[in-house]
RNA sequence: GCGCUCAUAGCUCAGCCGGAUAGAGCAUCGGAUUUCUAAUCCGACGGUCGGAGGUUCGAGUCCUCCUGGGCGCGCCA
């Protein structure tokens, strides 16, 4: 989209929910009453705008009429002319009903304002985010994308809310099964084949080597000693490693490529290696962990949930595992990097583990804020965990192919006087922006069935039906002769005038001033699909309006005020879109 | 056995701190277009919110128990 820069017009801008609530605020001081509850948007369009059930809870804890309370409350309220007279309904509801001139003018200010309204946090911290974590000579696949997508999401929301944000991937770079990669490396590599699909490669050898060792003690006993070796820092061993790391990082690029989605670092586990025996002998030093049954453990006696449950750090063979790794991480996320906090966006099978970690975190004297940001499967439709025909992971890569096939179908049926380069960056978009949407729109925790035909529909709360709302804004601006007539006014020189008659205009203008209320809720419990959820009732909202008042064709005023809804709309669709990971195409 | 998590319309899913008659999309049925992209909009039909108690002015939401699914629980990651 053809933005110009806009001034950054920092916290000016104050949303409905602020200044209804700080109203509310001053009016329960002036009645001498205690603060209740937050104002909220009206549950029902009937009820108007806005609503507050500060009397209700105050009724409870007054043992009072919830409705004489409300009506304490107004008589104490001052307006400022920003709403009709509030009314008292129900038990003891107040609703607020805004004036569209409120609203208009509100409106203008957004079309002013390049932060559209949404404010940034007051107080900035440096977040780590630790999410993707794929592992080496293993291909990506179908269960990654959650954390991915999530991950990536949150980053650019937390960005865009002014924190500083350190994206880390944490790959799954060592461990037991490089004595496996390397014994086949050694005895079955295929050089060819390697070249071709190195991954591919990879994994054959790596489960013929597998099997091998399940039927041969010899071999198994081999497997082991190159995965000593390896630890041990031998040469040969450690350039086979090196060598598998590269290329399999290689391959997350592409993918991260076609996902649009970049890390700041890459901190494998590999990376913390020489930071384990000192972790341990500290743990050990401090007494927060013990020797038991030969290994080094640390006991949760204290925590219930935890109290059977022991970590181990080092195993009774010397050996370091991933909860030693985890530890170490840790460190360096906070002495290193410096985090105020940390969210690992890693899937809820690991809950013991990172309770473990953040336990063990919090005995050391950490103060940061960690966060384990879980969620849950994607189901194929037998409603078990998403397979292949064969039983194997589905590969991230033929499923993104997949995806963007899909959506080129679909364009080339719909639209086929599209060019060659339009229909390839579309179905990009469109493709990509379905699988991330359909994830996204979902409450993080609740396993989802995959869903190629309702993903890609063009109905419904998914990533085509918003593109689409978006892109006949755009085709409204080609059509208008002026390409760019609102932009003068958006640098503030002389602003749209933004006149509200029709009830569409009137809840399209609402809707749009609610982004900034709904971006800041996301972060409270990591909540992507709020944001999806307003996107798809501002596109409905859009659609309903774009039906109802024509905008080229009609006469001024309200052409103007019609377009300045037009171009803020799109911003807002665009700029939340963008929010959670997903482009918009100009045609489609 | 212990712990985490989920259960909402025929299907897929929303429902933030407890609030008004529990909402969408699909499917089914009925309307709107010589179009600013009908790829849309408007409407109808469809629910004992897994079950049973409890807390209170009020429970899909909080507590207890039960049923059912998924996952996890000392030397894999």
């Amino acid at each position: 989209m053809a933005i110009r820069q806009l001034p950054d017009r920092g916290n000016s801008m104050e949303t409905f929910q602020e200044i209804l609530g700080q109203k509310m605020t001053e009016a329960l001081d002036a009645s001498g009453l205690p603060q209740a509850g937050a104002v909220t948007p009206a549950t029902d369009a009937r009820f108007g705008d806005y609503q507050s059930n500060a009397a209700l809870i105050l009724g409870k804890q007054l043992g009072e009429n919830p409705r004489a309370i409300a009506q304490r409350i107004l008589d104490a309220y001052d307006l400022w002319d920003l709403c009709d007279p509030p009314t008292i309904a129900g038990a003891g509801f107040i609703n607020f009903t805004l004036r569209s001139e409120t609203i208009a003018a509100h409106t203008g200010d957004l079309l002013r304002d390049e932060r559209l309204g949404v404010e940034k946090a007051a107080t900035p911290k440096r977040i780590v985010i630790d999410f993707g974590s794929p592992n080496v000579a293993k291909p990506m696949h179908v269960g990654h994308i959650r954390s991915t997508v999530l991950g990536d999401a949150l980053a650019r929301i937390a960005s865009f809310l002014g924190h500083e944000v350190i994206r880390d991937n944490h790959i799954g770079d060592w461990g037991t099964q490089f004595g496996m990669v390397i014994y086949g490396w050694k005895h079955l590599l295929d050089r060819a084949a390697l070249e071709r699909d190195p991954i591919a490669e990879l994994v054959r050898i790596y489960k013929e080597t597998n099997e091998k060792a399940t039927s041969d003690p010899k071999v198994r006993e081999a497997v082991r000693e190159e995965l000593v070796k390896l630890q041990a820092g031998d040469p040969e061993n450690f350039s086979i490693w090196k060598e598998t790391v590269d290329l399999s990082l290689k391959e997350f690029e592409r993918a991260y490529q076609v996902l649009d989605i970049h890390y700041d670092i890459q901190r494998g586990e590999s990376f913390y290696n020489d930071r384990l025996p000192t972790v341990v002998e500290r743990l050990l030093k401090s007494g927060i962990a013990e020797v038991s049954e030969g290994a080094v453990c640390v006991f949760f006696r204290d925590i219930p949930e935890l109290g059977e449950k022991p970590a181990i750090i080092r195993k009774s063979d010397g050996g370091f595992n991933y909860t030693t790794t985890d530890i170490a991480t840790v460190d360096y996320r906070i002495q290193d990097l410096k985090a105020d906090t940390v969210w690992l966006v890693v899937g809820a099978p690991q809950i013991l583990h990172f309770k473990q970690i953040i336990a063990i975190a919090r005995r050391e004297g950490y103060t940061a804020d960690f966060r384990h940001v879980t969620f849950g499967s994607i189901l194929g439709e037998d409603r078990k965990l998403m397979k292949t025909r064969s039983g194997e992971n589905v590969p991230l890569r033929d499923l993104l192919d997949e995806a963007v096939q899909r959506a080129r179908k679909i364009i080339e049926e719909k639209n086929p006087d599209l060019s060659e380069s339009e229909k390839v960056d579309i179905a990009q978009k469109v493709g990509i922006g379905a699988v991330k949407y359909y994830d996204l729109s979902q409450y993080r925790m609740t396993d989802y069935i995959f869903s190629w035909d309702r993903m890609l529909s063009f109905q419904g709360n998914t990533a085509p039906y918003l593109q689409n709302a978006y892109v006949r804004i755009r085709s409204i601006f080609r059509k208008a002769a002026v390409a760019v007539p609102l932009w003068g006014a958006l640098d503030g020189a002389n602003p749209a005038k933004i006149t509200l008659i029709t009830p569409e205009e009137k809840s399209l203008a609402l809707k749009l001033s609610q982004f900034a209320e709904v971006v800041p809720s996301m972060l409270n419990d990591f909540r992507p699909n709020l944001l999806a959820n307003y996107l798809y009732e501002l596109a409905n909202a859009f659609h309903s309006f774009y039906e109802a008042c024509p905008v080229l064709k009609s006469e001024e005023p309200a052409r103007s005020s019609r377009l300045g809804l037009c171009e803020l709309s799109a911003r807002v669709l665009a700029k939340g879109l963008d929010l959670l990971g997903i482009n918009v195409p100009e045609k489609m």
